[in-house]
DNA sequence: TATCCGAGTGTTTGCGCTAACAGATTTCAT
DNA sequence: ATGAAATCTGTTAGCGCAAACACTCGGATA
């Protein structure tokens, strides 16, 4: 190679700046430095003000590798979940996203694609593996249960929508509450009973939300009819209203979300059947569209930024020691529109 | 402090195994240990079999932050979004999110709530400060522009839904064409022109799209109507919808995104006018719920996974150096459902 | 047989930072 | 003024890993 003079760096990039050119810079130890960015008060102003003089003429950012390497923290988090397109996941993430922000930490996302004990085994390992704080899995999933009930003892874990009994702490939205105040609600304006369109079954969601739903008739002493088991999309919820659409008993429905609901207000619009004078229904999660929908639909709000940020302060707690509590609930809404109103006369 | 005995670690926890420990079981040094796990095939067979037996007996993890100091990369990318409840980011980041995963990146999400020069520099900032390998900023907002060209020069950028003449890749869906088809289609109905309910004037997409139902109204000779200045919520379609419906020279509408059109729909049918055999309303996005509105309805979908998996790729370029073309578009699908049919006769 | 080669492995070094301790300087009471 | 405590700053060491180079050894080559 004939490389006769050093010449410039080919890159053009000038190395960035570490610590120690500060430190000269400012004409400190490189230790004085790291400790006017980490604890500033325990150097006197004028130092600190040459450091930061340094810092801001160089354009200094400390390494974050070599941080956390000798602290052993991240200030990453990260959050398993299912299909983030969905709208309650999004939403939570959302809301863990905007928590963490204030707090300074950051999240990487995993989501996957089914929760099983090896899916959420490789996406808790992949977020180890960036050496993450701690992680929220967002597992409102019963095929979910193995794999939290085996995860690693050392890392701070919260989950999020799941059932009781895990070793971690939980934090979701009370659908069973929510249920009983949609069937309450539909039983209060004069229905015989309420059908039920649900979710599926291996969700926890969609279990909940049935208990809740058969309690309130059980105990009124109402007729329990079989619930229809959707699969939240809007296609099985108007598969399950056509069906519905053609019994003449049926008046009150409830539906475990609010696509499934649509679903259920086009099948009965198509066969004729008017809501609400003939039949009324109400959804569950309060999407943002649910108020323009024909008619407005009645529906279960879910505050999910709310079930974020209380994740989020659980896992914070979880990683410096304290221990929660098992399992936080969050009261959901019942929002009446007009989807709903008295049973049609016999 | 009575500290007698030194007893076992109180947290209870055994220090995690390090590279060091693996060799030591393995009776080979660390460095060969570190070519298992980074070029297995400069080791010999045998070796490396019993390395990684010693990684899997201690259950061994390499240390991220340490390989990542030496070797200045993350395996972490960044992504900017703006808000991640909405349909088209939630899908971008989903598909971005897949992509990566089967190339062995890690995504860490900032969303801010604000698409300006300050919020995009500080998002950038605080993911640089965790030593990402690169960002894509989802910008779909005219606001984004400035941010955008005030990026750090030595930092991989790629921007998923922004205007041309950047400095950095973009990737996008070509909304333009999209509402050229949608135009097209309703124009081949019979329909004498094509009234739109755009999105906010200071989004990319909703200018796009406007600018392309101009286009063909334009060039076929047609009546252009103002368009109706929305905000992407079923609300603001059900307004517009409500003025729409009063007018019995609308026949045609073009809704800037499904939501919309979802209002539009309730609004039409409010003012007794029938879809499609008084009006025909196409949307865009395809939302999953499209196909079940009540008519299921005609609209434009948008491949976001498509999206986030070229935008991957483009970063995964600008990574290693390689350059790559500046505006990357793709194709948008009119998808024809039944809420568009024949004008009305007259 | 002497030499070279290259695959496989080991040793040294340093990435950039902070914990822990040590030293210097100031502050305050006596 | 004089020591002791309190405050501020510097020094040393090491976090865990991989780059660079050095070495070893068997076999191919001349």
């Amino acid at each position: 190679m004939t490389q006769h003079a050093p010449g410039p760096d080919p890159t053009n990039r000038p190395k960035a700046a570490v610590m120690e050119d500060v430190a000269e810079r400012a004409g400190v130890s490189a230790m004085t430095v790291s400790r006017v960015l980490n604890t500033p008060d325990k150097v006197r102003p004028d130092t600190r003000a040459r450091v930061l003089d340094a810092v801001r003429a160089l354009g200094y950012r400390p390494n974050f590798a070599a941080r956390s390497l000798v602290t052993g923290r991240s200030g990453a988090l990260g959050v398993v979940s299912f299909d983030t397109t969905l709208y309650g996941p999004a939403s939570t993430l959302h809301g863990i996203e905007q928590a963490a922000r204030a707090d300074d930490y950051l999240i990487t996302i995993v989501s996957v694609g089914a929760l099983n004990r090896r899916s959420i085994g490789e996406a808790v390992n992949r977020l180890r593996f960036q050496s993450v704080d701690g992680v929220i899995i967002v597992a409102p999933h019963e095929s979910a249960a193995d794999g939290l009930r085996h995860l690693p003892p050392d890392l701070p874990v919260v989950v999020v929508g799941a059932r009781d009994n895990l070793p971690v702490p939980v934090a979701s939205v009370d659908q069973a509450t929510g249920a009983v105040r949609a069937t309450r609600h539909l039983l209060s304006l004069g229905h015989d009973t309420v059908w039920h369109v649900s979710g599926p079954q291996d969700w926890i969601d969609a279990r909940a939300r049935i208990e809740g739903w058969r309690s309130v008739l059980q105990s009124e002493g109402r007729q329990i009819p079989e619930p229809l088991l959707g699969d939240w999309s809007a296609r099985s919820g108007f598969e399950h209203g056509k069906l519905l659409a053609r019994d003449p008993e049926v008046t009150a429905i409830f539906a475990a979300n609010d696509h499934m609901a649509t679903g259920v207000l086009r099948a009965l619009r198509e066969a004729g059947r008017r809501v609400p004078q003939d039949v009324s229904v109400v959804g569950f999660d309060d999407v943002p569209e649910a108020p323009y929908l024909w008619p407005p639909l009645s529906t279960v709000r879910q505050n999910f930024t709310e079930v974020g940020r209380l994740s989020f302060q659980l896992l914070l707690d979880r990683i410096d020691g304290r221990t929660s509590p098992a399992h936080h609930l969050i009261e959901p809404e019942l929002v009446v529109r007009e989807s709903t109103s008295a049973r049609p006369p016999r």
